[in-house]
RNA sequence: GCGCGAGUGGCGGAAUUGGCAGACGCGCAGGCUUCAGGAGCCUGUGUCCUUCGGGAUGUGAGGGUUCAAGUCCCUCCUCGCGCACCA
């Protein structure tokens, strides 16, 4: 219990904090503080700011959860907001919003789980969670704010889809192309059909669906993941490696599916090789090349009686030492390779005791089609079977014999292989298992004890090849196999086409309709947006492994079936039923930040070139959570790409720099059985924790429901203000890096902000006390001192330096006898007004100032106050520090060496010895050796 | 298994062209103020020893280079993240 009676009126407390922190969030909103000029249009402002060097920073937009926010949400968005305020200060126009990603996934099971509509569901949470992050006191242009499940922004998500469905990848000139232009090479006979097919020849549906085929996004039948569960398929990018859900980590099924598809592996090659001029961190660049997993290497085809085995191999160098031939049990050749008997001198350890290899393959391909991913990643011991063929190796015309096993994945290459066990580690193994030849084709080294040797070597045992190093080899077979028509160059990539549509009813509908041809027809520009329909019933059904996805918009029935003029006078048509995943409006967002209000255009031109310009990527600094690392992030780079090659934005990626904040985490306790209990409720006593007098067991994990550990901001707003939430947040540690949360240490952060307000305020009677006299010498080197580190701290992003060097400055304030002097109040709150922006607008106010601080100018550092005078100079004797000495900072090495010898207790330390060695590093240290 | 990152007081963390380890904060201890303290202020606080001057020791473990190593090199351990039979 606080007796407020003890309390001076016009201290620093929560209660204070709160009342001026409402003070000035109304005030900035009042006068627009943070809304950032564009160059023209509607939001268009003084020229004057317009005009200076720009700034774009932006968070990754979060969904707006039912739960609100905890403590570890906004963690990032402070640290933009500092960041960006320290940015305006330096003299930048800085473009800072936040948006709200309220489609997709989550928002229509929590919707499905209280029985809300997931609009009105939506709306009160992005309310709710705008209220909390108000709040904080975030210098949003609020102006720019958008939700994607807004019909004016998701307008032109479909209109960017419909960019995408009317172009085309041309691989010769490596960009996407409108489709017309392909259409027009088609027609005049510049272009022919890699199929053979003549085009002239053709009626006109089959030529549609040829083009149809090109295009970017496209329909195609194909092995989708389908996750009954959450009554949707779902992109690869979605499906954890134990084959579920990454939403809810439900069961996931392939099944072949027609489906919208997006052509993100025509942009492989860009997407890897762009990543290498993008500041980001060299973990996510890693992730996003294996995620697009590009390897080069040959195609090599295998005669077997008249058909061939293409397999794929990023070692032709080593095509002497394939003993044999592995297909993977669902690759389409099996059947047809199986022979009905034995072969002769087949070795019983192939037969898997089977009397002939049809019962033998039949019966290992249930087998493998029975056990999941999961299980052929854990059992990880070789198992398959020979199929009774044998394949012709096209050097030599040796015999091979061909097996299926489940080792080799039908998703990669061609799902077939050679293998090569004197160079392979896998093929090893299955040659062991199966007393298979190894024949080592590259020369190991020495003393070489290992089994396969994946090094480098010479050549061994392989005619033509021998004694080139493995570089050499591999294009001196691949000439060979391209002269003998054996095989070809060849790059394959991990990455397959984003499967984009979902089977829900939050999402944005496809501006697509089919006619009387059944094909898929783009609606036109003055069609668009195409309207979600109202729904009674939109929740997704709950089906099986073997049902069919139902999409909740086919319930719309009067919306399903229209009649419009498209082109070709006015027709009946059905809707698309699919909408798009929730990945499509976050992959553009932050180009409707820049023009959020324009209805001609998603942004003008002349927008988009000021925001976006400077680097290869428009956007200056992205921070957000590392766990977008290949979805997001890929996706959106692929769509930049895309309105990058079609002129529609000005740079070829998104994101220059990019910054993944660590995240907060939290102790969360279990009692005995094993459930969370109430972390708020937990006492420590002499390093165990108790909850209801139990001892209960402690770790630490993300915060939320399911620990039961979360804190809200509300109740640090209650407790301390905001001001002492965002400090404290930006002082727990590097902004990279993830850390526990401590209530009992938030204290420390709000009496910063008590000792520097007692420090220019009267807690009386609130009245200003400082004094116009002049600052010691001391006190005004140690203040541009602090300048010139928290300048550079706040450039970093070091956050939490920044606050400690202020700290210092204000702990000297404190012991000041009188009054602190202007002169160093101001600069002070200057220093501080980025991190806790409402208690410096009010002593800036109290300081006499009339305009926001917002936009006064950051200190600079003094270069003649950081040099000293006088420096401490440590003495060394070996190594180890004997003594101090106070030395003029000009002093020459030699006298430094004097001075340090003179001193009394070196030289009564040195007296006697003899001095081995003397090292003086001017300004630095003296060190000598006896 | 492979790749990346990290290991510093009771706790969060400072310190990098190698140059005084532990800045700043929490916590803790003592004091002031107070009827009282879960408020505020002051002082102290790596560990061990101490005659209170100081001494020894110390950055996951072990070794090395150097006048000097948290920092560089080698070997190993632990934790976190990513990928995982990708041919």
């Amino acid at each position: 219990m606080t007796r407020e009676s003890n309390i001076p009126e016009f201290r620093y407390t929560a209660a204070f904090a709160n009342t001026i922190e409402l003070k000035w969030q109304k005030y900035w909103r009042d006068n627009g503080t943070y809304h950032a000029p564009n160059p023209s249009g509607a939001l268009a402002g003084d020229p004057k700011v317009s005009g200076l060097p720009k700034l774009f920073i932006m968070d990754m937009f979060p969904y707006p959860s039912g739960t609100g926010l905890h403590v570890g949400h906004p963690l990032g968005f402070i640290g933009t907001d500092v960041y960006a305020r320290f940015k305006r200060m330096t003299g930048h126009n800085v473009l800072h919003t936040m948006g709200y990603d309220a489609f997709g996934l989550p928002a229509e099971e929590h919707a499905r789980q209280t029985g809300q509509h997931p609009r009105e569901n939506t709306n009160a949470n992005i309310a709710n969670m705008q209220r909390q992050l108000d709040r904080l006191g975030l210098g949003h242009d609020e102006r720019r704010s958008v939700a994607t499940t807004d019909l004016e922004f998701y307008r032109w998500t479909q209109w960017i889809f419909l960019q995408l469905f009317n172009a085309w990848y041309d691989d010769e000139l490596e960009k996407a192309r409108p489709i017309d232009e392909l259409i027009d090479e088609l027609d005049s006979r510049a272009r022919e059909l890699p199929s053979g097919k003549i085009w002239h020849e053709m009626d006109d549906i089959s030529r549609q669906e040829i083009i149809n085929d090109y295009r970017l996004a496209y329909l195609a039948e194909a092995p989708v993941n389908w996750c009954p569960a959450l009554g949707t398929v779902l992109a690869n990018e979605e499906v954890t490696a134990e084959g579920r859900s990454d939403r809810g980590n439900h069961p996931v099924f392939k099944r072949p599916l027609k489906q919208w598809m997006m052509k993100i592996t025509s942009y492989a090659d860009r997407l890897l090789d762009d990543l290498t001029d993008l500041d980001w961190t060299d973990a996510i660049k890693t992730m996003q090349r294996n995620w697009i997993g590009r390897s080069e290497g040959a195609e090599i085809s295998f005669t077997v009686n008249e058909s061939q085995i293409k397999v794929f191999t990023t070692r032709p160098d080593t095509l002497f030492g394939a003993t044999y031939i592995v297909l993977s049990p669902e690759h389409p050749m099996v059947e047809e390779l199986t022979s009905s008997e034995w072969p002769p001198d087949t070795p019983e350890l192939w037969k898997n005791d089977f009397t002939n290899p049809v019962d033998a393959v039949h019966a290992y391909r249930n087998e493998s089609a029975r056990k999941s991913d999961l299980d052929r990643q854990e059992n990880k011991e070789k198992t398959g079977v020979f199929t009774g063929s044998y394949a012709c190796l096209p050097v030599n015309k040796n015999s091979i014999p061909i097996f299926i096993a489940d080792y080799v994945l039908m998703g990669y290459g061609t799902g077939a292989i050679m293998a090569v066990p004197g160079q392979d580690e896998r093929d090893w193994e299955f040659a062991e298992v199966f007393d298979l030849d190894i024949l080592r084709t590259v020369q190991p080294p020495e003393n070489w004890e290992g089994k396969a040797y994946t090094g480098d070597g010479p050549a061994i045992n392989s005619d033509f090849l021998n004694g080139l190093d493995i570089e050499e080899a591999k294009t001196t077979m691949i000439d060979w196999l391209e002269n003998n028509k054996s095989g070809k160059k060849q790059v394959t990539y991990k990455i397959r086409d984003w499967l984009f549509s979902r089977q829900r009813y939050w999402g944005e509908p496809f501006p697509i309709v089919y006619g009387a041809t059944g094909l898929p027809t783009a609606l036109t520009d003055e069609h668009l947006p195409v309207e979600l329909p109202e729904l009674i019933d939109w929740a997704p059904r709950t089906l099986t492994e073997n049902s069919d996805p139902e999409p909740p918009l086919g319930r719309a029935e009067n919306w399903a079936h229209i009649e419009i003029d498209i082109g070709d006078g006015l027709q009946q048509y059905s809707r698309e039923l699919n909408t798009m995943p929730q990945w499509a409006g976050s992959c553009w967002y932050y180009l409707r930040y820049l023009d959020p209000t324009n209805s001609e255009e998603f942004v003008s031109e002349d927008v988009e070139r000021y925001w976006m310009s400077g680097g290869v990527g428009g956007v200056d600094l992205y921070v957000g959570g590392v766990e977008h690392a290949v979805l997001h992030l890929l996706y959106s780079r692929f769509w930049h790409k895309v309105l990058f090659d079609l002129g529609h934005v000005s740079c070829p990626e998104p994101f220059q720099r990019l910054y993944n904040q660590g995240y907060i985490q939290a102790a969360a306790y279990q009692d005995s059985r094993g459930l969370y209990v109430d972390a708020e409720e937990v006492v420590e006593d002499n390093g165990d924790y108790f909850f209801d007098g139990n001892l209960v067991t402690r770790s630490f994990g993300k915060m939320g429901k399911s620990l039961k550990n979360s804190v809200t901001p509300d109740e640090m707003y209650d407790q301390f203000g905001a001001d002492t939430l965002r400090l404290y947040e930006m002082f727990m540690g590097p902004l990279d890096q993830d850390r526990p949360w401590e209530t009992k240490s938030v204290v420390g952060s709000q009496r910063l902000l008590q000792r520097i307000w007692r420090n220019l305020v009267n807690e009386e009677n609130g009245e200003l006390e400082i004094s116009e006299a002049a600052a010691s010498l001391a006190l005004r080197r140690l203040l541009h001192k602090t300048i010139q580190a928290v300048r550079e701290d706040m450039d970093n992003l070091r956050f939490n330096t920044a606050i400690a060097r202020i700290t210092e400055l204000n702990n000297e304030i404190t012991k000041l006898a009188e009054p602190t002097p202007r002169e160093i109040a101001e600069p002070l709150v200057h220093l501080l007004s980025p991190l806790a922006p409402h208690i410096a607008e009010e002593l800036w106010e109290k300081l006499g100032h009339t305009e926001s601080i917002v936009y006064a100018r950051f200190p600079v550092a003094d270069q003649s106050m950081l040099a000293v005078e006088v420096l401490e100079i440590p003495i060394q004797i070996n190594g180890k520090v004997r003594s101090k000495i106070l030395v003029p900072s000009d002093i020459s090495a030699s006298d430094l060496k004097e001075a340090a010898l003179n001193d009394p207790k070196i030289s009564s330390e040195v007296s006697g010895k003899d001095i081995r060695k003397e090292i003086v590093i001017n300004g630095k240290l003296v060190n000598f050796v006896t």
